[in-house]
DNA sequence: TTGACATGCAAGTATTCTCTTGCCTATTAT
DNA sequence: ATAATAGGCAAGAGAATACTTGCATGTCAA
């Protein structure tokens, strides 16, 4: 998690991961064809982002492929998303039946306690 | 952005997110207590946390209680989770497909194309 | 084989983080 | 007023990062 969340604190790393995610499977030279950083330093924020299993690679004979792994997002939304989001969905859902409350009337919201 | 996964990137701020998440409105002291990290090192995480907007305070005489706000991992979402998981969606409703295929051997689910 | 192309590797430097140390201010209780 | 408690501030050391440079390896086409 810590590989994550570290691969993710940089801006150039993030904007690799949007460019993959725009156009999958790109070599080296087609990413650093439009970022204006060296090819070093592509190279190594994509060594980074594979460490932390956000980027899988392919070989085609002198050429390496580069493809976008959503999983690890994934796993942050479960871990550190979901888990912390409740106190918002209440919040949420105490707004909402405050309006309800205010231009109807009502105090029970259809579907009731849940 | 770059403040609110910089902020994530380091095990001791994610762990001060946890205890607040257990115990919501402790106070510096209270979240040292229980941490092997000096004062200082917790007044200088919670410093990042709160530039990142995760954390919230109030004074209340001479001390200072924290609260977690869960906005920003919502703005992750959004902007990392949401947008970056259509695919592994797209793998899992084709793994359902198939096993419906091969358990009833329909060719159509319902729903259609959709 | 030879030249061009795509990528790999490694060392050096500069910047940024993290942790520690030492002292200071503000509030509470006696 | 005095002591104890809760927290603030800032400089410095050490570690981790990010960027750059120079050269090396492997692959393709002619």
């Amino acid at each position: 998690m810590d590989l994550l969340f570290k691969a993710l604190a940089d801006p150039g790393r993030r904007t690799l991961l949007d460019r993959l995610h725009a156009n999958d499977g790109q070599t080296l030279g087609e990413l650093c064809r439009h970022l204006d950083m060296t090819r070093q330093g592509v190279t190594q924020h994509l060594a980074v982002l594979e460490a932390a299993n956000l980027v899988a690679v392919q070989r085609r004979g002198r050429e390496k492929l580069h493809f976008l792994n959503p999983v690890p997002l994934q796993d942050i939304y479960e871990r550190w998303i979901c888990k912390f989001e409740r106190p918002r969905l209440v919040a949420l859902r105490d707004l909402k039946r405050r309006l309800e409350d205010g231009g109807r009337g009502a105090t029970r919201t259809k579907g009731g306690k849940r």
